[in-house]
DNA sequence: GTGCCGCTTGGACCTAGGTCCAGGGTCAAG
DNA sequence: CTTGACCCTGGACCTAGGTCCAAGCGGCAC
């Protein structure tokens, strides 16, 4: 299986090269080999890994915890038991937000249909959402500061 | 019914002074009338106003997205289509994000619970995730650059 | 009338997560 | 041995969404 320069790298997991070089410099990468020239050379399993990254980030993770899910390993209790709580945070979240966007679709379509004179009752139709306590804030802040521990090895999928 | 000015405000929205101030430069708040001093006076309903967007931000939604929220009148069928067309992806998008935490804490759980040997199969019992095509990247960017109509008249809750 | 707190403005600064650029080296083809 | 596509580095810059600061009024209590 050949290595991959930067380039090949970027163009297979989507990204850019600069991208790939911020990861590495923020630690969610880790340093590739590189030739005598200084090039770096990566394994073909990079590409999953920067896949993860990615789609990770689309789940609302940050780079932080996305770190964390990477030095997970089979076994490892200790490093997934802080990420696995992060996540059931998010999963909950996220349960809310399916429930609250449903709200505002239902809202929407219904001032859509209504003939106008229904909906007077209320002058502004997606506020009584939040004045009847049904569209929560969600906090979007992380409850408890994610310690990333550096002495895991990291997860590569190298040999 | 009493006017706030903007401390007042902020405390019962739960947010800073200067992010209301930021709110009104970018539009998301219509300027207030003002005191002969120049002080800033709201109207009680702008809490709400300001809780929404709050509520808006936790679900996703761009401050240009929950401008258009707010945009939204009564029988506004042409402002609200756009914005129900995005909260629709987003929905869909909230769905996924469900799906795939999901799998993701399942594959945590099993981490803590496996005695290591069982999971040894796969080097990083999270990237076969990505591997198997099950993570998928969930695109992060808006598709269509949503206008937000300034002519339509914006929902302010005042009379 | 003097504290003191609250308000005003413009503009600088911040975090996350990138993105771009200049100046320069590498390498294979022609 | 030059051209062009690639790579390197450090550092500046960008967007979103705020957050902070200084300098200077306003207004009420004592």
């Amino acid at each position: 299986m050949s290595r991959l320069r930067i380039g090949e790298l970027a163009e297979a997991a989507g990204v850019r090269k600069d991208t790939i070089r911020y990861y590495e410099r923020t630690g969610l990468l880790p340093a590739p080999q590189r030739t005598s020239a200084g090039y770096r050379v990566y394994h073909p399993a990079d590409v999953e890994r920067i896949k993860f990254v990615r789609a990770a980030q689309g789940l609302g993770y940050t780079l932080t915890e996305t770190h964390a899910l990477l030095l997970v390993r089979a076994g490892d209790a200790l490093a997934g038991s802080d990420i696995l709580a992060v996540t059931r945070v998010k999963l909950r979240e996220a349960l809310v937000r399916v429930e609250q966007l449903k709200l505002i679709e239902t809202g929407l379509e219904q001032l859509g249909e209504a003939p106008s004179h229904e909906a007077e009752s209320d002058p502004c139709p997606i506020l009584f959402l939040v004045r009847d306590g049904r569209l929560s804030q969600l906090a979007a802040d992380q409850p408890e500061q994610m310690s990333v521990g550096e002495d895991h090895t990291t997860c590569t999928g190298k040999d």
